[in-house]
This record gives structure tokens, C-alpha cells and sequence, in this order.
DNA sequence: TCAAAAGTGTTAACGATACACCCATGA
DNA sequence: TCATGGGTGTATCGTTAACACTTTTGA
């Protein structure tokens, strides 16, 4: 056992975050240029992933490639799929990308689809912070709509909905939804947010009224500021006081 | 791309079977004797498992393996989870197995965990009906009652673990408990189940009552016979109805 | 003073829970 | 006639769903 990489495993990571408006996904630059020149051949998107080390198990892999990207690594993150036809790189725009970083296009690939959640405000912290955010090699990560994407690599497509999906469902029934937003956070925001990864609407007096019924989120006694309404109250997430009450049955709609 | 094995990755079935009292799970046995002779050095139990080939994907995988243990083709089966330990398979035991088998035991391996439901029934008319059961090549597989199973193979103990965690949180929202039922059963017997799976009693009342505005179980005009107490009426499970209500919502317990 | 979003309560229907007795059958 | 398990109803409570207007603020 030793340090390097598995030729036939890897993990993609879809890094979903929200900037209180609307729900995006991080996603790098492929390109694939002529032998030797400039000139383009093709450019897409791809998740981000690389291959796991035979010395680190899936989730260690998963953490390792969202701290270099991203420099976070305090950040929810799981395992909801693996990914595993024969011919999922067979695609000829892939074969020739593989041919030309030096990999054998022959070589069987399964990869773990990981999802990860973070609040945007601490992702653009950090990248203006002092140390400042590596670029993932010349890959240009960008945060992309969820509406608004076309033409990606491999079958990342299917990876980045089906890990929609899967945030979906889980919503439903564990809070990982506070792992989306900001420390404090209004009830119109929480709201949106369930929304928009939902794609429909909710009722706000329903919505509130449960709200105020889960103990573990706590309103504070403090309010928006600036402005242009009735400024809203903020509230936060207690993992304290979840774990405390182990709640089974955690659901802010129906 | 080819048939052969790859050495990285295997799949391990944990196939849970009901025999209308209670919950069992098949396992093999592992033998591992001196070189040569046919002293025991020890014996343990595994989940039946194999390496998958390199152009068949782990759902894929997964069937080959439980028809060749089974000769059932047409069953329930989904993925679970990965184990992807990097000392997984550093026990002394399994090491000098995978060393008595011929294998590098400093290989990487990882394992997707299958898990399957199959009523027993239709496994013991295949076994006694004229293509008998494979014996799996000498490894002897019998149904073990879950709360009486010690001494496993590799990690295999936690895969079992997790599978019937999956289980437990698979019945609250997915109708797979009739999966494990003959197609006619009473209501006793589904409670009895819901009962052995998650290891506590429910109410007779409210479970029939739930169990009646199910539009999906439909009650047959036909009951039991021969039984020294009031001849219980059966029920089946129409997956036509289910699919035309997509009923979300599917719970006969809280 | 206007635009924008915050905040708030009631009713009706449904689902969940708790609970105890009589009935039909074969042995 | 007995042992076994089948079958049934009601009352209480909490949850869900539908629905519209007033308030606060900054521009």
C-alpha cells in the first residue's frame, strides 16, 4: 500500500452553495488544445475529482480535493453515488482529452460522486482573504447556475443531477439545508433556499409557523439593517440543541 | 476493456431473506486449511462477494453474483454504500487468507455493498425444483438469523451493519418491504416483519388501519386455511397502483 | 408617498395515538 | 372446550393546508 494514485478509482465533487438568491455549483474549465500549439480544440466544464491514493480511503479523497480547490475544510460533504458503466469515458471528445494528458484510454474508471455544501460567503472570504484561493491549476473554477449549464465532460452531467436529487431528498430529513447558509440567517432567506433547490413555492405563514416550531433554530435578537422594508429578524441553527433532542422527523415542508 | 477481474474493486451482497417469523441474512462459510493438508487452521462466515470484471458495471456485477449464488434473476438489489478503508482487509486472518488464495494481500481493494431482499419462499422452491442450487462452489451458504451471527470475514460484520441500517431507513419511505413478502400475505405477517426489521411492537389497530388506506395493498377475497384460529384474509401488493398514485409519502408506521 | 418585503391567525381536514374485547377455527 | 390469533371503533390531539391584510423601512 503506498501514496500513489489508483488508476481505476476517483471521486467528483459537486459543490453546491447559495448566495441567498439562487443555487449554484462550482465546476473547472476543461480545455483541450492542438499538440504543441495554441489552438483550441474543445472546452467544457467538469466537476471537480481526481483519483483517490491507495493509502486514503473515499472520504479522505473527497476532503483532500475540495481543501485544494476551494482551502476549506470544515465543509459538509458526503458520498451519494458511484458511478460505474464500462463506457462512462468513452465519449470521443473524452478518449481524446485521456490520450492527450497521457492516460490510457482503455482503463476502467469508477468514480464516487461526493456532494458538498457550502455558504458562499465563506467561500469568497477566504478567496479574498490573505492566502488566496489556488486556481486548480489553470482551471478557472467558477460558480455556475444550476439553470444555466451546458456541455460537460465525461458523464458529469448525469453526476451533477443526480446529485441534486439527492439533495432533494435529503432535505426532507436532515438539516443539512443550514449547511447552505450563512451563521444567521432570515426566515424569507431559509425560505428561498428551499425553493430554489426544490423548484417550487411555499407558503410563508405554513413555512413560518413550523419554523418557530423546531427548537433547533434559534431566533436572535437581532435584526437586518440597511434595509428598504421591515427589517427582518435573524435566526441560527443549534447542532447543540438538535443533537440534544435526536429529532427523528425534521421537516420544514411537506 | 475485457471480462477479466479487477483487482480493485468487488462487490459484496448482504441478500436478507423473511421466513414469516423472522429476519435472516445468507452467508457463506470460509475455510482456510494448513497447505496441503486439510487441517482447519479457522472458519468464519462471509457475505457473498466477488471482484467485478472490467466491462460489467456494480449493478451488473452484483446480479451475476446472486444469480450464481441463487440462480434468482429477478430481485431486488441497490447499492447501499462503499467501504473504502485502506486497512480493511489488514487483519491477520485475512491476510494469510488472501495469501493462502493466491492473492497480493497488499492489493487495494474496495467494495461496493449490495443489498437485496428476497422472499424465502421463492428461494426454497428454486433450491428444491429441478436446476438445484449451486453450492457456491463449496462454501456452503445458509440463512443466518441476524441477532445470532458471530465471527465474520474482513469488514464484512459492519457491511452487515450498515445494510440493515439502509434497510431500516429504506422500509419508512419505499414499499421494498413487499420484496421480502409472497406475493399473498396477511396482515400479522407484514406487521410481524415491520416488527423484526426495526425491533419493536406496533399497534395492531392503527397498523390495519393504515395498512387499509394503502390503495396499493388490495385485499383479496381469498384467507388462510387449515390455521386453528380464525382464518386471517389475504393481501398483495399492486406496484400498478403504486406507480399510477407515485405516492411519496409511504409509511405504515411512525 | 411609494415600493418592497416582514410579519401575523383562523378554520377545516386529516393523520396519529392510545386503548380492550369478541370471534372463528382446529386440536 | 380451549388455545390461538383475527378482527374491529372511538376519542383526543397534533399537524397540514388554504388563505389576505397591515407594518416598517429606505429611497
Amino acid at each position: 500500500m503506498n501514496t500513489a494514485f489508483n488508476e481505476n478509482i476517483s471521486v467528483d465533487c459537486v459543490i453546491f452553495g447559495y448566495d441567498l438568491k439562487s443555487l449554484k455549483v462550482l465546476l473547472l474549465e476543461r480545455h483541450l488544445h492542438k499538440a504543441g500549439g495554441k489552438d483550441l480544440i474543445f472546452k467544457d466544464l467538469t466537476l471537480p475529482g481526481n483519483h483517490i491514493r491507495n493509502n486514503e480511503d473515499l472520504d479522505t479523497a473527497a476532503q483532500r480535493i475540495l481543501f485544494e480547490l476551494t482551502g476549506l475544510n470544515d465543509i459538509y460533504l458526503e458520498q451519494f453515488a458511484v458511478f460505474s458503466d464500462p463506457n462512462r469515458l468513452d465519449n470521443p471528445k473524452d478518449q481524446q482529452w485521456l490520450a492527450a494528458i497521457g492516460k490510457d484510454p482503455q482503463t476502467r474508471v469508477i468514480t464516487a460522486g461526493y456532494f458538498s455544501l457550502i455558504p458562499l460567503e465563506k467561500y469568497y472570504l477566504k478567496q479574498n482573504g490573505n492566502d488566496t484561493m489556488p486556481d486548480w491549476y489553470g482551471k478557472n473554477p467558477r460558480w455556475h447556475q444550476l439553470d444555466r449549464i451546458a456541455n460537460m465532460a465525461f458523464d458529469h452531467a448525469r453526476i451533477l443531477d443526480s446529485a441534486l436529487q439527492f439533495l432533494r431528498e435529503k432535505i426532507m430529513s436532515k438539516p443539512v439545508i443550514f449547511e447552505l447558509l450563512p451563521e444567521k440567517f432570515t426566515a424569507s432567506q431559509i425560505q428561498n433556499l428551499y425553493e430554489v433547490i426544490l423548484g417550487k413555492t411555499l407558503d410563508k405563514r405554513n413555512f413560518r409557523k413550523k419554523l418557530a416550531n423546531l427548537e433547533f433554530v434559534v431566533s436572535l435578537n437581532e435584526k437586518q439593517m440597511g434595509v428598504a422594508h421591515t427589517p427582518a429578524r435573524y435566526y441560527m441553527f443549534s447542532r447543540d440543541v438538535y443533537e440534544r433532542k435526536k429529532k427523528e422527523k425534521f421537516t420544514l415542508i411537506t
